[in-house]
DNA sequence: ACTTAGTACTTGGCCATGCATAGTACTTGT
DNA sequence: ACAAGTACTATGCATGGCCAAGTACTAAGT
C-alpha cells in the first residue's frame, strides 16, 4: 500500500482513453504517443504501451500500417475505427462521470 | 475490451482516496460509505469495499472499533490515522495531477 | 421456541491490466 | 564487422475490483 502503487491504479483505464484520444487526433506511431503522454506527465513505459496498443487493435478499436522510415525500422502508423470513436466518446463520458463524482466527494466538508 | 470493464479499471485507485476521505470526515461505517459512494454515481458492492477497508487497515492509515447497535450486530467504525492523513493528501495532490494531465491531452485538437 | 428476514462482515477464486525484463529485427555510423 | 539507436514483441508477476458463497448476530412473525 505504497503511494507509487496507488498512482499505478489511478492511471488503469485512464490510459486507454488518452491514448485512444491521441490515436483519434490523426496518425501517430508507438513513439509519438510516448512523447505525448511524458509531456502530459502521464510516464508510460514501452512495456506499457505495446501490450496496450495490440488489445485495442485486437479488439478493433484501431488499425494501423507499416510506414517505411528513414532511420530505423519500419514503424506502425495506428488510426481509430469507427468503432474506436463510438468507445471512446463513451469513455469520454465515463471519465466526466468519475471526475464529477470524485470531486463531489473530495468537496464534501466535515460533517 | 467492453465499456463496463474499462470503467471498472478507472476506478481503479480512485476508489481507495473517495473512501479514505470518506473516512477523514468523521466515524462511519461501511454502509455510511456505500452510501455515499452510491449517491456519488460510484458503484461499488460490499465485496469490494471490504477487502479494501482491511488492506487500509493493515497499512495503518485507518482505525476502527466495534460499536453495538440497536438493531442488527455490532459496527465497525472507522477512523483515520496520522498516517492516513499524510497519505491522503498525496493522494489528493495525484489525483489533482492526473486530471490535469488528462484533461491536457483530451483538450488537444486534431493536429 | 422456532423460523424468517434483515444487517454486517468475511473469504476464496477469477480476471484484466500495468509493469519489469529480456529478446528480436532493422538501420546507420565508424 | 561492430556498436548504437530505434521499433516492436513476448513472458511472467503483482495488484486490486468483483462475484459468489458463507458466517454471525438481531429482531419480528407465528
Amino acid at each position: 500500500m505504497n503511494l507509487e502503487n496507488t498512482q499505478v491504479q489511478m492511471r488503469k483505464g485512464i490510459l486507454e482513453f488518452c491514448i485512444l484520444h491521441i490515436i483519434s487526433r490523426g496518425e501517430v506511431y508507438a513513439s509519438d504517443m510516448l512523447e505525448e503522454l511524458t509531456s502530459a506527465k502521464i510516464m508510460v513505459v514501452e512495456g506499457t504501451l505495446y501490450p496496450l496498443l495490440t488489445r485495442l487493435r485486437k479488439a478493433g478499436l484501431v488499425e494501423y500500417k507499416w510506414v517505411e522510415s528513414t532511420s530505423g525500422p519500419p514503424r506502425k502508423y495506428y488510426t481509430i475505427t469507427e468503432e474506436g470513436l463510438a468507445f471512446l466518446n463513451s469513455l469520454g463520458l465515463t471519465w466526466e462521470e468519475l471526475m464529477n463524482s470524485t470531486n463531489q466527494i473530495i468537496s464534501e466538508k466535515q460533517s
